[in-house]
DNA sequence: GCGACAG
DNA sequence: ATCTTGTCGC
């Protein structure tokens, strides 16, 4: 089995990654291009998707990517696709795309050829968009990718052009007050590369929001805030649910015969705060729905290997695409 | 050597 | 990302 994912890529590797993110940003588009985009009710919005991909334990290449859409502003789950995938590429800070995209454009692909009426309107994905080290993450990726538009939200804040989770951050976080409260995470340059939102009322971390690709921060935010049930939206949330249970389903068993299952207790570990924000509990019922999709086996399980050879757009980023100019959102909350 | 480090 | 147990609260 090619390995690959252990390897860490080459000074040349990286350069050419970084090549490619400048070529694809050139094609970013950071504003609103869809009409329910400025709609005050999202009005016109039927489908929310999300990706999410999770891994196996003790495996550095197994994984399971997984698509789902929600019907909006109902968010429930009209359509799910789960599959496990081999990953090529390690994870390294500012280039998580090119580890996980390939698997999402597939997701993508095959849904446009199963169920091509359920594609979503736009895309929530687990990690920045251009809140990024060169204003290209994987959610900007994704969205060029794929043409759709797409929103990155993070769990953390990637510290990049200045920003950094300091005090003075963590003072902004403890003013959030009610749930849609956010503030801009203004880089040093000036620019305003994201908002920090408390997605909850009762969250005490917030999420870290930004531009993927074709919708303006602004819509941003407000659809993000809308598709909240819990701390992490529904689309992402839903995605990582049922990643992780594939992973549980498929493989729980005959799991990774890793050593050290023995049960210790190292490290310190915190006692309950009595006041703690638990902003996360879903006693949410699953149903034993049916998730026999094909076996584990990859059909490609001759992974070139090569990481080059990814993230070849499957539908040429042409040019077009315009709708008007004139955006002026109606200050919707306090922070703009 | 030290700190950072989306997922 | 993953492991890990209980606990507090609606």
């Amino acid at each position: 089995m090619a390995q690959k994912a252990a390897v860490q890529p080459s000074e040349e590797t990286l350069s050419l990654w970084k090549r490619e993110q400048a070529r694809l940003k050139a094609l970013l588009v950071d504003r609103d291009t869809e009409a329910w985009q400025r709609d005050p009710a999202f009005s016109g919005l039927r489908r929310v998707g999300g990706v999410d991909v999770s891994f196996v334990k003790g495996d550095c290449v197994s994984a399971c990517a997984s698509l789902v859409v929600l019907s909006y502003p109902e968010l429930e789950v009209v359509y799910e696709e789960s599959r496990m995938i081999s990953l090529t590429a390690p994870y390294i800070s500012g280039f998580l795309a090119f580890r996980e995209v390939p698997f999402l454009v597939d997701a993508v692909r095959q849904l446009q050829e199963k169920e091509p009426s359920l594609m979503p309107q736009v895309l929530l994905v687990d990690g920045n968009g251009v809140l990024h080290h060169r204003g290209f993450g994987v959610a900007c990726h994704l969205g060029i990718l794929t043409e759709l538009p797409c929103i990155g939200v993070a769990k953390k804040l990637l510290q990049v052009d200045g920003l950094e989770n300091s005090a003075a951050h963590k003072e902004k976080i403890r003013l959030l007050r009610a749930g849609g409260d956010v503030f801009p995470l203004t880089g040093s340059s000036g620019t305003v590369l994201g908002m920090a939102l408390k997605s909850h009322d009762h969250s005490t971390k917030p999420l870290y929001v930004s531009v993927g690709h074709k919708i303006s921060l602004e819509a941003a935010v407000r659809l993000t805030r809308c598709c909240c049930r819990f701390r992490v939206p529904e689309p992402v949330r839903q995605a990582d649910i049922r990643s992780r249970e594939y992973i549980r389903r498929t493989l729980g068993h005959s799991g990774p015969p890793v050593p050290g299952q023995e049960r210790s207790q190292k490290g310190p570990r915190p006692k309950a705060h009595p006041k703690g924000g638990s902003a996360g509990l879903a006693g949410e019922g699953r149903h034993p729905e049916d998730l026999s999709r094909g076996p584990g086996a990859d059909p490609e399980a001759t992974q070139l290997g090569c990481w080059e050879q990814q993230g070849r757009a499957w539908q040429s980023p042409g040019p077009g695409h315009h709708e008007d100019s004139n955006c002026r959102p109606s200050t919707p909350a306090s922070g703009w």
